[in-house]
DNA sequence: CGTTTGTTTGAGTACGGTCAATGAATGTGG
DNA sequence: CCACATTCATTGACCGTACTCAAACAAACG
């Protein structure tokens, strides 16, 4: 199965669940969309040596939790996570669905321990990167460096576009982006931006976007109603993508 | 007036709005909470050699807009800013209040483009620190490097934070959250946390917190009502810490 | 001094939350 | 393989928090 080849919907994870090849980013279907993104061959060959290992997590177990020391960041390298914050009072908030070539971690550099809890949604398998190699090899390589750079503050960006969507959206121009945003990640990854399964429960597609899974469920009756999209159970497909933007209001990007 | 005097509420700017004298990051009274807080003397002189501009930005004018060229970061020296993203609906949410010694930028990295607005609260001065020359040197001095890396990173876990606050919590919760925010921040600058001035207008403070400015007006006024704090106009002093701290629920790191 | 901008407060409303019941899907052990 | 338990999803009825609209007032500014 490559990666492109899928428009089932069942085929999204990135990469078959079998044994797990030896790591190599210049070969890895995801290199267009991780953080190698525009490396040249040789430096990813730097990179590959680097990333030796990789790490397989079993659904509903953490890759990490909050306040583990932090030595490492993942990409993904198949399987779906939610990210997610704990206060105090135990509330929670889940902060992202990381999914293929996104990479994990990166909340860890400030303290040295991970702020946040990564649970696999699925099975799931991530590369390990070691931190302090991975900066020491973005000093000697300028491309490494900067690409570095653009993934850090992609996630800047796409912290701002939550804030965004939690700061002025109703419910159901959450519920839009959400979907919108979870096609055009689907999109760029080789799958079809129109049918796919939600990996997640309504419970924290609710708490992700602030709202009850009551609202959720009933946002995604009342668009299935109007004809927009189909929704059956965790299988989703959108009918109507320019009705769906309209509803949105705009592209953010929540990549 | 040293960074130190001053309990005064309007004194809290970072530094004098005097000349500008010529940038020294080690002896900058910013120095602990900047981006060179940890840095060795040589590394300071290295740096600052690095940054020989400082730029004023008057009051209500922006630093930069969105889509503008990125080729800088801009660490404040003095002054208030507020960081906002606009959709192209026109629905616009405030990011952050950045103060002296936040760094504004960060997220134009990703696209070679600033993708936020930066405008003065009030007259202001920012450091100029190119972006391209700050890679270059962080990729010879790695205890630069790292600590680019952690403001970087630390700007992911403030956001983290701020997902948090609209995500769920209540309308007083969120702004007791703000306040006590605000206040730790300010005692980092070795400002009165107890006493001191909001720079922003209730619709600002709302629109940051996913509140409307008469819903913030009521708040406020029923914490003073409750003698947690006292509001007058801009002028807003902390009366109960510790009940602020229990309205908050959670002392959530928003930076 | 007048204009503009910002703040407070009130009255009524609506959106999403809460509580509750039912049903479907998933998983487990006998 | 089926019976049972558990998790997840849907839908309804009611409620409450924060929004909307409005008016009056205060502060800032030219």
């Amino acid at each position: 199965m490559s990666l492109h080849s899928g428009n089932h919907p069942s085929d999204e994870s990135g990469s078959p669940v079998g044994a797990s090849q030896p790591v190599c980013c210049g070969t890895c279907g995801l290199r267009d969309v991780c953080m190698v993104e525009g490396l040249s061959a040789a430096d990813l060959d730097r990179l590959t040596g680097m990333v030796s290992l990789r790490r397989r997590v079993k659904r509903g177990e953490p890759l990490f939790r909050s306040g583990d020391a932090f030595d490492a960041v993942y990409p993904v390298h198949f399987g779906f996570f939610k990210t997610r914050v704990t206060a105090e009072d135990g509330r929670e908030q889940i902060t992202g669905f990381p999914m293929p070539g996104d990479v994990l971690g990166f909340d860890a550099i400030s303290a040295g321990a991970f702020q946040c809890d990564a649970i696999a949604l699925e099975d799931a398998e991530v590369c390990v990167v070691p931190f302090r190699q991975l900066e020491a090899l973005s000093r000697e390589f300028d491309s490494l460096q900067r690409q570095l750079h653009r993934v850090l503050s992609r996630e800047i960006v796409r912290d701002q576009g939550v804030m965004m969507l939690l700061g002025t959206m109703r419910a159901e121009q959450r519920v839009a982006t959400f979907l919108l945003s979870l096609s055009r990640r689907f999109e760029q990854r080789g799958f079809s931006p129109h049918d796919f399964n939600l990996r997640m429960t309504r419970e924290e597609i609710g708490n992700f976007l602030g709202l009850k899974l009551e609202t959720v469920s009933r946002t995604l009756s009342r668009l299935q109603e109007e004809g927009v999209v189909t929704v059956d159970g965790k299988r989703l497909r959108i009918a109507q993508q320019g009705r769906l933007h309209e509803l949105a209001g705009v592209g953010l990007s929540i990549e």
